[in-house]
DNA sequence: TAGTTTAACTAACAATCGTTAGTTTTGTAA
DNA sequence: TTACAAAACTAACGATTGTTAGTTAAACTA
């Protein structure tokens, strides 16, 4: 699986962007980072604009994607909703750089990108809302406020990738158990 | 209460932070949304990176007080962390776009302000991290990985003020009672 | 080896950035 | 009405921004 020059810039800047923000970022320090001169990137390239879309759309369509297929399965709402969790920490431990930057910097995209971001978006939190919906219909989740408690799994999931280097010594497999437990079962 | 100039400056400033982010607001930015021009912004400002320190620092400082003070009261761990959560929520509520500054922001800051912030921020969640273990030690709350549940538990109110358009007809009283029984008592 | 592509380079551009200096207008108090 | 302070203005600065043009060196292909 060898890289591309273009993967790679968009690696190199996709580690900048999570710890400065695409604004704060310049070509010259992506180039910098790869010890080239910042002209050079363009041969690769289109723009600055560019990296961040590759970066953001490329994780988009994979949660998209995920959660779509795990929503339309036909078993139980809280089955699908603990493989939504499960596959969202396998994704965002793959990618967590490009997650920063999708979470933080994607008011940043443009044009088309940024219509196509937003409507992924939405679709992916619908398909959350959806399975809670089915969970409190099937008397599998509690009826009080689903808002609520999409709101808090949501939140969680989406903050994720601040967790990457954190979670030490704990096994990916272990992390899905216990967020699993801690999500539906509370704390007590 | 009538606010001065500069207290306008920041709460223009606040919002524009939250919708693009610090570093992609410029000084004229801010200037036109107030109808003036950037230069007279200097005549109540240092710069921007006071705008920036003054949004953050004042909200990071009700924050530590705030859980500082609970933290050492000496009711029952979980009636504290309950505290936490609704405490969080009324500061959230009532700042939300500084909120998003110091969520967002942060690392834009400069020298001892930015120490100061971490030392504020570390200090924090330990005061969360403490009553937690003190809650498992009394067994309030389940033993398992006190980390997941820190984590889980600073996600979400850590996201609460993406939620302050949306959370809509959702009284603050209800909201503090729904996220108290979702966070600790879990979905089922 | 000759020809061609890939990927680097230098130099520069127009635009925008935060900020300063000096000046004029506005509002308030005597 | 005059005097003063507060708050706006114009004009400009040096630095940095994303990007383009044109050129050169290195690496594959014939």
């Amino acid at each position: 699986m060898k890289q591309t020059r273009k993967e790679e810039i968009v690696i190199v800047a996709a580690k900048l962007f999570k710890e400065r923000g695409y604004s704060a970022v310049s070509m010259r320090d992506i180039a910098q980072q790869m010890d080239i001169k910042a002209a050079s990137l363009y041969n690769h390239i289109k723009g600055k604009q560019e990296i961040l879309s590759t970066l953001i759309l490329h994780v988009a369509r994979a949660f998209t994607n995920s959660t779509q297929q795990i929503t339309s399965e036909n078993s139980s709402p809280l089955t699908r909703l603990k493989k939504l969790i499960a596959v969202h920490i396998d994704i965002t431990f793959h990618n967590p750089d490009a997650i920063a930057a999708l979470n933080n910097d994607w008011m940043h995209l443009d044009g088309q990108d940024l219509l196509d971001f937003i409507a992924m978006r939405d679709q992916y939190e619908e398909n959350f809302r959806s399975i809670i919906k089915q969970g409190i219909q099937k008397q599998q989740i509690r009826a009080k406020e689903p808002e609520v408690i999409l709101f808090s799994i949501l939140s969680t999931l989406r903050t994720l990738y601040l967790w990457n280097e954190k979670r030490g010594k704990l096994e990916v497999d272990v992390l899905k158990q216990e967020l699993v437990a801690v999500l539906i079962s509370g704390i007590v």
